[in-house]
DNA sequence: GGATTTCAGTGAAACCTTTCACTTCTGTTG
DNA sequence: CAACAGAAGTGAAAGGTTTCACTGAAATCC
């Protein structure tokens, strides 16, 4: 049971006040050894754990950062996550994996939680646009990054470059000889397929082709299954129109679309060819190995985190910054001629 | 800047007591419906959040539960989250996931974090046993279930049967004739790891093969760069000596050993079978579809979590219970003859 | 040796919410 | 009509920490 001890059951079991037993816990410095030894015994007998709710309260905000992803099923953002708590970490900051699951309610009611919580700062991956609410917590004074998501002066980003990326990959299929192109992702809405979409877009006309060359798939998500689905999709095809090759917006729903394509006994990249996006490990590791656009994801979780901190150190001087990596294409066999 | 509005603020601005303010946010059918409209508009108006610092210092406890895993790169924690997560938010909790990494002072360092926030409790799979930490914490009051891992009768916990699981993976082998298996796994303080192990030993006595008949490969961790390392020891090995086939404690490392097998031109299963365990998404999509044992893991997230509040609503009824759930061999490729 | 600085420690106030015993008022009952 | 019940609303107290202005005592300075 241990009916939660205090600082002031603390003080009166060592026989100090507890402002004493405060600067034991928070400046230990200030607190000569003898009475230090005799508090920290005090602490240990009595079993007496800090109650951080009280800590919050009193201090206005919390010790937590809030980190808000489209899936945590996806390797990329758990390895994002990765960089942002080591970093996290050494500032002595906990992280709250948020899993908005690319639905905007979700999305909604994770901020609004983080809110409740006076979260130290947010990193997020919006699903959308950025919202009112996401505004309104950072006029409360409350930093939010932007993550893997390119922004505008008005607020902290750190993204990879993904209209290249989807020039890249494009770029790359029409190099290996192919004319009729595929675009897997999905939906729209979020920021990063459509630019990976425009990249695509890009490399078609830079290679003179026609727009027609370029066909156009949308996914429900961006997971395994969605790419399992793909294959009927593209199957339904008439074989004229028919892409050769196909550019997909992530990794999930290559090996999804992968899977499904050895299920038919096509072979890849011999009946199509797949690109991927993120360079997970187990792309690496896939039926066929994965030709895959990389992207520095524990470096982006490492920046991310360092702008947020950056700008709670100091918010009257921080000036807003967008800092964006370039993405590298990673050959493999699924695009090998 | 919103200098933090409080229900004192609130109240004044509606023209009504704190209290009816409060009545309003948690019981607002005890309030008339003119009076609750007008607290509602000075909310919206002053833009008032809950602060729930103060209502947990109030409450006594957090209405967060910690989620301790020894990996969230792991897909098999991840989907377990999922489950865990689903459960929770259903009775208006959230999930705070924290990554042990396999490591016992992260993990001792998050509980302490866990203990400080007053978590409504905490589900764990633990590095290694149960520690003095997760003790102290359950007499404090707060249920701790142990997750993916079997427990005496004085605590929760839900598992899935790793020895079975370890004997369906060997008996599967042996049936396909191998007469010299590898085991892989590790570091052997890791529950599931030693009681896979212990599985695949009764499988090969069961089968009247002497004990030499399983070779043990320890790792130091349980994900696809160890799996990789794999590779090169088992080259190592004399040719007699060598083991046929190999079960994989997880299905990380049997994508590694699967990836550095490729790598060196072997062929799988003809030189070498490979049997995983959890049966991750990717596991089907490998280079060679994966053999593997299935956990149910939503359920086991799922299951965890009803448990935890059970003890948490009523505590003093509350009787420990251990849930165990069966593994299920699915047979793909990379063990077939 | 008196004035000043440093050091160690004190304790009240503030942070914001929820709860609960209490007051007022309106409408009902015998 | 007196007594009562129920509904709506009130406001002080409690919960645990940190901070900060403050006191006493010891050490330092000229």
């Amino acid at each position: 049971m241990s009916e939660s001890v205090s600082v002031v059951d603390v003080a009166a079991h060592a026989g100090v006040s507890l402002g004493t037993v405060s600067n034991v816990l928070n400046r230990p410095d200030r607190v000569a050894p003898a009475t230090r030894d005799k508090v920290m015994r005090a602490i240990r007998e009595l079993g007496f754990v800090r109650n951080e709710a009280a800590r919050q309260l009193r201090a206005g905000r919390s010790r937590t950062i809030g980190l808000v992803v489209l899936d945590v099923g996806n390797p990329f953002f758990t390895d994002l996550a990765k960089g942002v708590e080591t970093t996290a970490g050494k500032s002595g900051l906990s992280v709250i994996l948020c899993n908005s699951n690319e639905d905007n309610d979700r999305e909604q009611h994770y901020l609004s939680l983080l809110q409740e919580q006076r979260a130290f700062g947010i990193l997020i991956t919006p699903v959308g646009k950025v919202t009112p609410t996401m505004d309104a917590i950072r006029r409360g004074g409350t930093p939010v990054v932007l993550v893997d998501r390119g922004s505008t002066r008005r607020q902290c980003s750190v993204s990879v470059n993904d209209r290249v990326g989807g020039e890249l990959a494009v770029a790359h299929l029409i190099g290996q000889g192919h004319k009729r192109i595929g675009f897997v992702g999905g939906p729209m809405s979020i920021n990063q397929v459509s630019e990976r979409r425009a990249g695509a877009r890009a490399a078609v006309h830079a290679a003179g082709l026609p727009d027609t060359a370029l066909t156009v798939i949308e996914t429900p998500r961006l997971d395994v299954a969605s790419g399992r689905d793909v294959g009927d999709r593209l199957a339904a095809l008439p074989v004229r129109q028919r892409p050769t090759a196909v550019f997909c917006a992530n990794d999930l729903l290559a090996l999804g679309l992968l899977q499904d394509t050895t299920r038919r006994q096509l072979s890849v990249p011999g009946d199509l060819a797949i690109v991927g996006y993120d360079d997970i490990e187990f792309a690496a590791a896939a039926a066929v190995p994965l030709t895959s656009v990389r992207q520095p994801r524990a470096q982006l979780g490492q920046a991310a985190m360092e702008l947020l901190l950056e700008e709670a150190t100091d918010p009257r001087a921080h000036q807003h910054r967008q800092i964006v990596f370039e993405p590298e294409l990673i050959v493999r066999e699924s695009t090998a001629r």
